[in-house]
DNA sequence: ATAGGGTTAG
């Protein structure tokens, strides 16, 4: 049954259950003028799920190009429950075994942050082609991120793939490359790229990046110079932004910072992510005032707004080099609500210094934004305890023995 | 006439 769904949708679209019709193909098109901008839409009724709505309220049918358009407006965990409901619709209008709708399906229920449910979909493809393995493994990874249990597993799986006649081809190994270089799985990643060469896989910007930030992070930094200078193409910024924060990483300071320079003489734009990259090198470099430089050229020469990352590497900044007033500087000009890493730098910085009003108010932000954390608990009571303020110490043991469960 | 998969930071 599924077999002769699979072959009708794969081999003779025309025969599905929903033709495509002009009414289809304007309503589809409206949709992903709204996925493509990627901007917000402008009123919730312009968003697809709401054009979705309207298209089956006036009584169009949806075909087989409606669902990829639609599942790719939620990626978020907050979409999860549309995401479902849609997922019921397109087996009630007939396209559950389609291709295309199934990788939807698997990339949908990854970006929602639900694995399972991905796993689920992939699971259910007899054959499954490049684009759903790759899909697949894809969010193996980035669940990865999260899981650290299933980082190894997923590895392996990758490794161990039983392709028959499906291959790996470059999207794959950008993907399994990342992987290494998060886990730091230096042999795995050798042997990616291993597997490239002997492919005949051609290095372009992309896979180069991946394998700049691979052997970078899993401290080969020789060989990540050597695949920078081997690509063909200079001026592709995350190359670049690869190299620099890989430089910035192994802690050479002065090469990150030159080849920073080399970028912009290439004419190559910079972007948040370059700037993150020189800005960590000079907070591990100790270079107060150039990393305050490059945060107020960032926004003033590139027009760059600063992200909740580029405010805590400042106080990091700061803070190691002991300038508590100008870490408290930076916080209060955030236009956003700091984060554990904002005020965990903000606390080292001021431990450091011995500060202990500063460790005070950082600490109950900390136990605020983590009220399980119990390390946050431990040191604020030390802190009251040197500050003699007994009272205080009961008060926070107290407190840390409520929130245990 | 329209459709699915990739890289840099954290």
């Amino acid at each position: 049954m599924q077999g002769t769904a699979k072959l009708l949708s794969s081999t003779h679209p025309a025969l599905h259950l929903s033709h495509p019709t002009l009414e289809s193909f304007i309503w589809n098109t409206l949709m992903r003028a709204h996925v493509q901008s990627k901007t917000r839409p402008v009123s919730p009724t312009h968003c697809p799920l709401s054009i979705f709505l309207r298209m089956r309220f006036h009584g169009v049918r949806p075909d087989f190009h409606t669902f990829p358009f639609l599942l790719q407006s939620f990626s978020y965990p907050s979409y999860l429950h549309s995401g479902l409901c849609i997922h019921a619709q397109i087996v009630q209008f007939g396209f559950p075994c389609d291709p295309f709708v199934q990788t939807s399906l698997i990339n949908m229920y990854s970006s929602c942050g639900n694995l399972g449910f991905a796993q689920q979909v992939f699971n259910e493809i007899p054959q499954p082609d490049l684009p759903s393995w790759n899909s697949i493994i894809n969010a193996n990874v980035k669940m990865g991120l999260v899981n650290v249990e299933k980082r190894s597993h997923c590895l392996g799986r990758c490794k161990n793939w039983k392709l028959d006649d499906v291959r790996p081809n470059e999207f794959t190994m950008s993907v399994v490359l990342s992987a290494c270089g998060r886990l730091g799985a230096l042999e795995h990643g050798k042997w990616a790229h291993a597997y490239i060469d002997r492919c005949g896989m051609e290095v372009d910007a992309v896979l180069g990046t991946s394998l700049i930030y691979m052997y970078a992070k899993c401290g080969g930094i020789d060989r990540a110079r050597w695949v920078f200078n081997k690509l063909r193409s200079n001026n592709d910024v995350m190359a670049w932004s690869a190299m620099i924060s890989g430089l910035g990483m192994h802690g050479h300071y002065e090469e990150c910072l030159d080849l920073f320079s080399k970028m912009m003489s290439h004419g190559v734009r910079p972007n948040a992510v370059t700037f993150l990259g020189v800005i960590c090198a000079c907070v591990h470099g100790g270079l107060v005032s150039q990393g305050k430089d490059y945060f107020n050229r960032m926004s003033e020469d590139f027009g760059i707004s600063p992200s909740i990352q580029h405010y805590g590497c400042m106080v990091d900044l700061y803070g190691r080099a002991g300038l508590i007033d100008e870490a408290w500087d930076v916080i209060k000009s955030m236009p956003m609500e700091p984060d554990v890493l904002v005020w965990g730098a903000l606390l080292s910085g001021s431990r450091m210094r011995g500060d202990i009003e500063t460790c005070e108010v950082a600490l109950k932000k900390l136990i605020e934004l983590e009220p399980t954390n119990s390390g946050a608990y431990v040191l604020l009571s030390n802190v009251y305890a040197k500050m003699g303020r007994w009272k205080d110490v009961r008060h926070v043991r107290d407190l840390m023995e409520d929130k245990r469960d």
